[in-house]
DNA sequence: TCTGGGGTCCTAGGACCC
DNA sequence: TCTGGGGTCCTAGGACCC
């Protein structure tokens, strides 16, 4: 029998985080939108109730914001990495290991743990965490990652649970599996999930009693995992070292859209400028960088055109001027007059840690290179992303995203920190 | 008018090689 | 008219996740 998992997840997260600090949050609709204030992506149980949905465009919401007010708050990233920081600390204690899945779902390997009542050990930790945080969690226990997702949502959705279900217990496990949407199931997505049904697999019960022939033909090894992980069997470790990063991405929607090529090479430019910050934050070097940009997808009716090209960067670096040239290469190839283009970025892929990258026969002295990158990114680091800017870029940033009403950074600058009277 | 950003994994198919 | 078989590597694109 394997050791059990447990995976804890925080409610609402983004608005939790919110409600840490400003009590007026508490009890009211709130809802978080994405970058470049686009979408409502966390929604408090209130919003929840007035209908509004992941995802949904925040121009679809404006009747529903004013008439029940709803608080919208652009998103606060610094707050909510910082405030995982606190919740994973709170958790320590309570697992051997830990596998940070995504900011607020941190999977807990509770072998050694056994002996003891796991529900009232998953309590306390739910407390802990609630004391040294506020937010609000659940927690689910199962013997694979799968199952501890599954329960994880039960004690979500179903009071009963008091916010921790156990799916060890066969007859808990069968219950919550017949009662439970194949489509709800991690990593069963819409069109998985619209080929399952047509099958009349509709619970994550009927899949978990698939044939594996058949779970493979469907959703080919990805799915046949995913029945296995159902019937108890890992197919997949908490693994407590991240995995060496494969590709990096900046990518970002213009607040305005661009129709002409040095526009476009501005915001590429940062975008290029940020690649190799994150890089070298990372103490990585890439091996190819791709240039890319398209039209509104969401306007059919109108003009598309979505243009991508790769170059080869050797020797692979991490400067952010050879990103630069790299990136205008890519685009002039890709670009296209006569479109107005509402979103760009560039892709890394290919990455290294510098210490492993192949040496080349004809390279620069870079020394240089690497004390002007160095300064750059102190400079960066200290007054903010994009204060110190090639002059590529460009000083008219039109394009820029909104950001509107974003909460303060609380815990991580000394000029926001909450002031307390008494 | 206004619809996020950043990841992972897998497969099919083309290019190329002997 | 008939035109191999078996590899590798790379890329584009789909599907999924938070």
């Amino acid at each position: 029998m394997s050791a059990p998992i447990a995976l804890i997840d925080c409610n609402n997260y983004y608005v939790s985080c919110e409600r840490a600090f400003d009590s007026s949050l508490v009890g009211v609709p709130v809802i978080v939108l994405s970058n470049n204030d686009g979408c409502a992506i966390a929604r408090s149980a209130e919003a929840k109730a007035l209908g509004i949905k992941m995802g949904d465009p925040i121009h679809h919401l404006r009747d529903v914001v004013r008439r029940h007010g709803i608080r919208v708050l652009s998103s606060n990233y610094t707050l909510y990495g910082d405030m995982q920081r606190r919740v994973i600390a709170a958790c320590e204690p309570f697992a051997r290991d830990f596998e940070i899945y995504s900011i607020d779902e941190t999977f807990l390997d509770l072998a050694g743990f056994e002996g003891r009542d796991l529900v009232d050990h998953a309590r306390a930790m739910r407390e802990q965490v609630r004391l040294w945080t506020t937010i609000p969690t659940c927690v689910g226990i199962a013997e694979t990652k799968t199952l501890a997702k599954l329960a994880n949502a039960a004690a979500k959705k179903d009071a009963r649970f008091e916010g921790v279900a156990d799916l060890r217990d066969d007859a808990v496990r069968r219950e919550v599996m017949d009662a439970f949407a194949v489509g709800d199931v991690w990593g069963v997505g819409g069109a998985t999930a619209r080929k399952l049904t047509d099958l009349g697999v509709h619970t994550a019960g009927a899949l978990r009693d698939m044939p594996m022939k058949q779970a493979r033909a469907v959703g080919t090894v990805v799915l046949e995992r995913l029945v296995a992980e159902l019937r108890g069997v890992p197919s997949d470790a908490v693994e407590s070292v991240a995995p060496r990063r494969k590709g990096m991405a900046v990518t970002r929607s213009f607040g305005t859209p661009v129709c002409d090529f040095d526009r476009m090479m501005g915001a590429l430019s940062q975008y290029a400028l940020r690649a190799g910050e994150k890089l070298r934050m990372h103490g990585l070097v890439a091996g190819r960088l791709t240039a890319f940009f398209h039209t509104n997808r969401n306007r059919p009716d109108r003009p598309q055109y979505g243009g991508s090209r790769t170059v080869t960067l050797h020797p692979m670096s991490s400067d952010s001027f050879e990103l630069i040239a790299a990136a205008r290469r890519a685009a002039e190839r890709a670009w296209r007059d006569g479109y107005a283009y509402t979103k760009a970025g560039i892709l890394l892929d290919d990455l290294v840690p510098e210490a492993e990258r192949p040496r080349t026969l004809f390279e620069a002295d870079t020394a240089k290179r690497d004390r002007l990158m160095g300064a750059l990114d102190a400079i960066n680091a200290k007054f903010g992303t994009w204060t110190a800017v090639t002059a590529t870029q460009g000083f008219k940033r039109e394009w820029k995203l909104r950001s509107e009403m974003r909460s303060p950074a609380w815990t991580t600058k000394i000029a926001d920190v909450p002031m307390v009277r008494a």
